[in-house]
DNA sequence: ACCTGAACACCGTTCAAGT
DNA sequence: ACCTGAACACCGTTCAAGT
């Protein structure tokens, strides 16, 4: 005789989520989650073949989320006033939810990796607009300066990093400055 | 009656970074640092308060390594040539030692971060050279800029970020070049 | 002074048994 | 079909007892 289920994958997946945000992904522990949804351990294996895969399916839900926010900030058309848009939006996201971004390119056990387009579609807006900015030729190796710019930033941020002095702001607004400069196809360079 | 010492502190910290290098953070663990090192576990605690206080003088250890290599490794005096050396000597290190790289900005319980000053000395040939490079006054803002599109590019290059196509080589190779464009000082800038 | 086994609370995961 | 307690192997950590 079926027993209705008590709860859900995105219940489960919600959960782990609050945990990571809460005290950091080791306090994502199969009895927490468990607990927060209102089950025991055991049954989550109905839901999440084991920990990993709820870790994976946490970043990707951290990655869908953060390309809607990206996808939502571009939209001037200026790909200067968009990359800015685009620094500006990622960090606000950093700092809502530090505890999803950090996972977002966490050293991971091999075996669960995010599938790579989870991370590649939230980044697409981005690609766009460097393209745009650089020239199709340049438009990757740009976005990869420009995305490895930023999460540098943010992790090192996030961390703690620049904990000695200095304005965090102005120095990642003066990133931001220098790297579209350092991106805009000149007509003519020697 | 005294017993003499079995291990060392020096001992412990060399096998819990070679059990991170050979497998990542997790498996880190008490008991596998213990039989390494030829001991129980409970006799670890008179080298180290806990397993946090150990991942912290192992990223202590790398950040100590690191700062060596990047000594060595800006010796020209010419900045641009040194900030690019610097730049893949950093590379060349996060590729010999991958997991002890990832450690140095990873997200940690806030308890068990690293002495600050470990990592600023490690950086300290990277804020001389970008001083010259970008001037005085915005040295600070120039060396974050480098520092975090090195970090992030090695970070998301380590967790294999970059599997889809695209020369990772040249994309470096590119970020060091516009970098370092970017951060001279024009003599005249509007 | 250092090392140990035993103990405790906690993990992830499996599985037979319940509904 | 989902949920559970019991079990197993493993954790970090403490502590009294050994030398």
């Amino acid at each position: 005789m079926p027993t209705p289920a008590r709860t859900s994958l995105a219940d489960v997946v919600a959960a782990a989520r609050s945990l990571i945000e809460a005290d950091g992904l080791e306090a994502l522990t199969m009895q927490r989650v468990a607990a927060t949804v209102g089950v025991r351990a055991p049954s989550l294996y109905k839901r999440v073949r084991n920990r990993g895969e709820l870790v994976r399916l946490v970043m990707q839900d951290a990655a869908r989320e953060l390309g809607d926010v990206l996808s939502a900030a571009a939209t001037t058309g200026d790909p200067r006033r968009d990359l800015a848009a685009l620094a500006r939006a990622v960090r606000a996201f950093a700092h809502a939810h530090p505890g999803a971004y950090g996972l977002l390119f966490a050293p991971m056990p091999d075996a669960w990796r995010p599938e790579p387009a989870a991370l590649d579609a939230a980044i697409d807006p981005l690609l766009r607009t460097t393209a745009a900015l650089a020239g199709p030729d340049e438009a990757l190796e740009a976005a990869r300066t420009v995305v490895a710019w930023a999460h540098g930033f943010l992790v090192m941020e996030l961390a703690g990093a620049f904990r000695l002095g200095g304005d965090v702001d102005r120095a990642y607004a003066y990133g931001i400055k220098r790297l579209t400069e350092a991106l805009v196809r000149e007509p003519s360079r020697k």
